[in-house]
DNA sequence: AATGAATGAGGGTTCATTCAT
DNA sequence: AATGAATGAACCCTCATTCAT
């Protein structure tokens, strides 16, 4: 069950001299933090909390969606290929759970993930890039699970991004983050079988 | 199906004159109309379209939060009561189906319900109360459900409202609201089945 | 020669209460200092010169726009009062050369009313409307001299107005704001009259 | 009547290595492109336009000021050379005639130069050599046209300089460029003329 | 010389909330 | 009670200018 491989690049600017590129990730270190927080996400904040000038964060990330997407786009890569693997992996079931698991897990700690995957109309390429990719992974492994019968015939992979937004709005509504997560998950799992004929 | 009950008191105040609680249906109508729309819900702007000063505004709702949950509080009740009847009902199946049909339904025209659903701390007691009153309401129709083997043992009435929460945002997630909305509380409500002995 | 007429309305807010009214009078004031100056006219300096809130300023004057008119209307009224007056008069000639004078005098000490004159398209229908009786009173000062062999044809209100600008850019455009004056008011004088046939 | 002239120097730095120079000059051709535009100057879009970064701009304009003084005195030296020209000229008259509408055809196409014109006490040697030619060869004509009794006597080539920004802006302050600007000449040129004696 | 990343003062505007009338 | 004027913190964003590369 490999999932994570956080060594893949950060963001996805061409080329940038090395101090641009410090800049770069100091911004959106700092994004990350204050989005932790709960005092939104304020662009001259965010320029002081990471110790540059406004114009700097501007002109890395001309829109707070801009900004929002690249901090996203981090996990959302991750996911992404947990998804491709998924795909190509030839196991019998499972693939889809440990998706769930991770999608959820990843949107916990990283709300612009969250941010991104409840916003299906992305602005940069890049990210919109990867909600393709998420998309034919997903339903790469769903087609699988439906062969063997363990998945319903009328959900498919854009459901399954939407539920996944929905699990970590449920674990976000209320104490307790891990407790409630796993059954999350059965219970969509279970959900997302193919019913009993009746 | 009676789900609705539409001429429940809109709102809670001791006692009003007849002028004062007219200003406060006209405020809340108000508002409601406002946060349906794209614009937000600014107190000015509020206060100019219920066709009050906004001083007056804020004598009924001391803060924007106040204001905020009371406009939820308005649609909770409805699905209160509608829990309470599922509750005293003694029909054997579907209380519980009818009940995130109807959770759902309401969140998605009314964004202050949502929020009031997913906050469970609520600031104003009233709220807390009504809180509590779907709780006890939700328990009895699970008590119920479990007791004819139709639910599982793990998930209580806080997960039910959790996963009501869930249910719109994955309805948010995406274009389309109708559609997916029934599939999407089928795959919840199956899931919430005893899951069969592996 | 009677040309002022200082107690005009300053402005035309309908009715206001008389904190509000001191307010908008003393925004007005400081508005007209700061463009006096060279600092320009901006809102957050504006407010604070005058000892408002910014809010005030915005309440009062919602557009930078409608704030310049509000302070050109003044002195463009009394102008608007001379031309009129003008017109009515009888006597025969000189009628045209103390409006130019007094035209270019008040546009001198008086920014705002140089910049409303130069820029004949308003926002505010109160400067409209002061815009249309300086045309139409200009045109009957025309229409007199004209009559009496001296004016030109080729040349109407507008032309006049549009004359007026130049004359306050000439003077403004080099050092010395008196004794200039005096001799481009006359270079304007006698070029507008009729042309001794060649 | 050759007015234009316009394979005249760009603009005077001592000496330039080539490229340097082609820098020099596409800077200046893409500000008085920006600055026709309605967009402004800003130096960073500027320099974008320019095809060079904004420090090569900097390197040859030190400052803004500078910079719209230079773009200003490209078209001021044509203008000098016209009247040097006039001034030198035999003809009787007509060559203050011909310089007028040449500044105002210049003004209007070009707002740089008319800020230059405006603004007699320029920040560059340069510029400021250029106006002084600019009056000595205006005196020249005056000088001729008065000795004809074509000019009157209280007029000198300042007062030319300021009329004719006067001018620029008399046909600034409304619609229609080309028409009025005939007219408006002429009314100054009557004007100039020595008045008959009464 | 050229480049373009970084700076940060500064101008614009909104809006929740208070309080004099 | 109701009104709506006033407040000012907080955001947003631009752009002239500097300076490390």
């Amino acid at each position: 069950m490999p999932e994570d491989r956080d060594d893949a690049p950060l963001a996805r600017p061409a080329h940038l001299r090395p101090d641009a590129l410090a800049n770069r990730r100091r911004v959106l270190a700092a994004a990350a933090r204050q989005l932790a927080g709960p005092e939104g996400l304020a662009m001259n904040a965010l320029a002081r909390e990471a110790g540059v000038g406004v114009g700097t964060v501007y002109r890395h990330f001309p829109t707070r969606q801009v900004l929002l997407e690249a901090l996203g786009a981090e996990g959302l890569e991750a996911l992404v290929v947990a998804a491709e693997r998924a795909a190509e992996d030839e196991r019998p079931g499972g693939a889809l759970a440990d998706l769930l698991r991770q999608g959820l897990r990843r949107q916990l700690t990283d709300p612009a993930l969250a941010a991104v995957l409840a916003e299906p109309d992305a602005t940069c390429a890049d990210t919109a890039a990867l909600l393709d990719r998420l998309r034919v992974g997903l339903d790469a492994v769903l087609a699988r699970e439906r062969a063997a019968g363990l998945a319903r015939d009328d959900v498919d992979a854009d459901d399954v991004r939407r539920l996944l937004c929905g699990l970590a709005r449920a674990v976000g509504a209320g104490p307790g983050r891990a407790s409630p997560s796993a059954r999350y998950v059965d219970v969509v799992l279970q959900g997302l079988r193919r019913p009993p004929a009746p």
